[in-house]
Formats: C-alpha cells, sequence, structure tokens
DNA sequence: TTGGAAAGTCAACAAGGCTGACATAAAGTC
DNA sequence: GACTTTATGTCAGCCTTGTTGACTTTCCAA
C-alpha cells in the first residue's frame, strides 16, 4: 500500500497502513525481547511472568494495598491471590495488615525478594540500556511517547502516578 | 536514584537506571493497549491472541510454511497446530500441499479468513494510528528504533525481512 | 535406498487467565 | 446496635495456550 494521497505526504508517511503495521509488529518482536531474559531467571526459580509482575509492582510502591496491585495488573484477586500465595509461603513478599483500616493488607518484598528483584530487573535493564544506547536519547523519548500515547487511560493513570516517583 | 555522576551528565541521562524502570513500565502497559482491542474481537468469535498472531503473519506473507511461522511465532508445532487446526475448520485458512516440496504446507487466509483480519487489524491500526498522531513523526521514529535494538537477533531478522514488504 | 526434514497427531501436563460462590473481618451508615 | 459495604481470602471448575514426548506419514536428496 502506498501513500494514501492525503494532503502533505511527506509528513503523513508516518500513518500509511503499512507503518502502522511495522509499528504493529515491531510491539510483537520487541515485546519478546523485553520478557526473554526476565523469563530464563524465573524458570530457575520455578517462577512465571505473574510473579514477575508482581515482584515488581510491590518493589516499586511498597505497601500497596492488594486492591491496588489488581487494578493495576488488571487481573482479577483470584488470579492474583495464587501468585501472591506462592510468594508469601516462599518468603518473598510480607502482607502486612493495615494501620488505619485493618481490612486492607500492604505488600512489601523481604530482603530475599528484594534479591530476586534485583537480578530480574537487573537483566531486564541490561537489554533496555543496550537498545536505549543504540538508539540515542531522541529515539527514547519518542520510544515514550509514543507508547504512554498507546496506553488505555486506566493505565496511563497508573503510569503517570509511578512515574515521577513513589 | 540519581544521575550516575558518569560524564555528559545531561546527555546519559536517559541511561539512568529510574530511566529505564520507566521505559519497563511503559512496555508493560502499552503492550495491554496495543492488545486490548483484537482481544474484544477475538472473544466475540471465539478466538485467542493465538489466532490472531496466525492470522496476521499469514496474512502478511501469504504462501509462508508452517515452519516458517512456528519460527516467526516461536511456539511449538503441536501449540501452533491445535490454532491453525480450528482456523482451518472454520475455513478462515487454507492449508495447501508445496508444489516443489510437497511435504511443506503453504497458508493462505480464505476471503472469510481475510475478513476477519481486516477487523482485527483495523482495530489494532486505530489505536496505532491514534498514537502516531498523537506522538508525531519524529516520535515514531525513536519508537521504531528503540523496538528494533530491543529484539533478539533471531526475531529482529524476521522483522527486517517482513519490514520491507513481502 | 536410506537418512532426515516437514508436517500432523495423540496424550499429558502446567501456568495463568477467568467466573461463581462463599466466608470473614472491619468499616461505615442509619 | 443492626445492617450494608468493602477488602481479602479461598474453593472449585473451566479455558487458552504454552510445554514435552512419542509416533506416523510423506517425500526430498544424497
Amino acid at each position: 500500500m502506498a501513500d494514501t494521497g492525503a494532503p502533505g505526504g511527506e509528513t503523513l508517511l508516518f500513518l500509511t497502513d503499512e507503518q502502522l503495521r511495522k509499528g504493529i509488529e515491531a510491539m510483537f518482536f520487541a515485546y519478546r525481547g523485553f520478557t526473554a531474559d526476565p523469563d530464563r531467571i524465573l524458570d530457575q526459580h520455578d517462577y512465571g511472568r505473574a510473579h514477575h509482575r508482581a515482584i515488581h509492582f510491590i518493589n516499586r510502591e511498597p505497601g500497596l494495598t492488594v486492591t491496588t496491585l489488581i487494578s493495576v495488573l488488571g487481573v482479577t484477586k483470584q488470579s492474583l491471590n495464587r501468585v501472591l500465595r506462592t510468594l508469601i509461603d516462599d518468603g518473598l513478599v510480607e502482607s502486612r495488615v493495615g494501620r488505619r483500616d485493618k481490612r486492607e493488607r500492604h505488600l512489601y518484598l523481604t530482603e530475599k525478594g528484594a534479591v530476586l528483584e534485583r537480578e530480574l530487573s537487573e537483566a531486564q535493564r541490561v537489554r533496555m540500556r543496550a537498545a536505549y544506547r543504540a538508539a540515542g536519547p531522541q529515539a527514547v523519548a519518542g520510544f515514550r511517547q509514543v507508547l504512554e500515547a498507546m496506553m488505555d487511560p486506566a493505565m496511563r493513570r497508573h503510569y503517570q502516578m509511578l512515574k515521577d516517583g513513589a
């Protein structure tokens, strides 16, 4: 498919179906790379991607409640619970009863949990760093802009909230 | 975590752990948006994401063999076969015996398959288009550069091959 | 002619989504 | 104080989609 013939061909070239398709495929292939390194580590520990995600956000926002984590991850409580249960039983995550509201459970990584978190995130950062370095600062800015625009509003809110520090 | 104190602080700011983490989270949240619209359509048709992926690449490269598709998708033949079986039985995909090598099966979308493909990819393009438009051409270029750098070499080869037209 | 590649299939299993139902404790409301 | 709502946990069952392993058929190529 060639240019749509829309006015300003050059500047709108990036909106052709062909360009969009390339973006779609880039997302698909890149996401595979994105998860590949942590996946290998998780395998060794008998954990899955779901554990990684929980660990990531508990580390990011220590003391967050179960409800918040459910909302960030976009899964059901039953689904999260299964994962959380093993992490707590294995001593990677601690669940503390809320002080103000005793119904709430606040989640924290234990030292053991923090160790795994660092291992996972460092592996992921290595690849990210290489990609950033290869592409350069301008590209990185664009990368983030497009990704942000691609998020659902609810997800963008979570992202923004985490964005500028806890 | 502040600047590493490395030389050229400003230009290397995008390589801090904090910046890398934001990129990681952006990937996570954006990928959810990326798959959300097709997922809704697939639900209605009683298909899953795996079917979408197969349909996408068969459309992209009509006549590709099962082995190639397995390699592109990065799954086992048993896994692909289950998905492919339903698509063939439902009349969305046609499997033709190879002319030169009769062991090979070449995959094509039927008209019915092409209809669903267009529905799915159009939904995905709508979001992509909006994101591209919001971010602008420069950002899009950067987006693609970073994603490309993030891929595993084997995946990048597939991407490149598809990149410049079939 | 024989070895190996491409494909298909069967069986079994696991991770991680989901829904529905039900239980408990703690808050909040009237 | 009784009632309702919220947060959490848990049991049971289902689905998709990934895995491994075994075995078969077809057929190209050395």
